[in-house]
DNA sequence: GTATTTCCTACTTATTTTGTAGGTATTATA
DNA sequence: TATAATACCTACAAAATAAGTAGGAAATAC
């Protein structure tokens, strides 16, 4: 599985996010989103530290995004909410490790593939994911 | 993860097996290939089971390929020895459980990356994993 | 009849994902 | 200034999946 709940809860966030603009509360758009609110903590904690939203602490805190929803592509997401992208262990988190590295004939098939997923994800944006109507 | 050892431990065989060319024991294979050879065993199973290779019972057995090396797309084999070959439970494992499913706005994009990885995949045989010396 | 091999069932361990608990710091507002 | 609502932080726990093992039964060449 290249993308699990969390980054697909991520992008559900940011979604709502977009579609209310102002500065919500994470009580609101955990509960709007079927989002468990401790996960939701976690998840919104990388989106902070990635830049994607900006909070506000105390009463009538809560969050909001940092740009317009058709700047933030599932992949620049994703990478950042995901352990890992990549297909492969190969490619990713043992990519350091292999001793087959250099001389696998399989190696930059899973580079290729990387990179086709990556480009695939890069044709997206929070705007493609907001409901219609 | 879409691609784990399993996959990946089953085109090492397949692959060495295209080398060799004729009935080669799960022994040597597995010696060969750095695949635990219990491991190895569950995994030519369903190698077997799937048409992929035919084996050969008790002294002097082993298995050989069905095919033609370059009629082993990497789609194929994938798609049987891997748990799920889907990048989300949106469109694998869960893929009828989900309530949201009817109106989820994010499921066609799912669909069509696995469509994309799919067509990678098929455009791949055991060919393009053999060592070229 | 013996050595070698595939085949079968069940179990175990390791790793990752998914989530929880419990509290501290900050801020608007009455 | 007290209160309620909120973000922030650290550590832990449960569930699921991936990876690997164990032990033997059945078949076959020699």
């Amino acid at each position: 599985m290249i993308i699990s709940t969390k980054g697909r809860y991520a992008l559900r966030i940011l979604t709502e996010l977009a579609r209310r603009g102002d500065c919500v509360p994470l009580k609101e758009l955990a509960g709007e989103q079927d989002v468990p609110f401790k996960y939701a903590e976690a998840i919104v904690s990388n989106l902070v530290k990635a830049g994607f939203v900006e909070s506000a602490r105390g009463k009538n805190g809560g969050y909001k995004l940092t740009r317009a929803p058709e700047e933030y592509t599932l992949a620049e997401v994703l990478r950042e909410t995901e352990t890992s992208l990549a297909a492969t262990d190969c490619t990713g988190r043992k990519e350091a490790e292999c001793p087959r590295a250099a001389t696998c004939p399989t190696l930059p098939v899973w580079k290729a593939l990387d990179k086709t997923v990556y480009e695939f994800l890069s044709g997206y944006t929070l705007v493609d994911l907001m409901p219609k109507n």
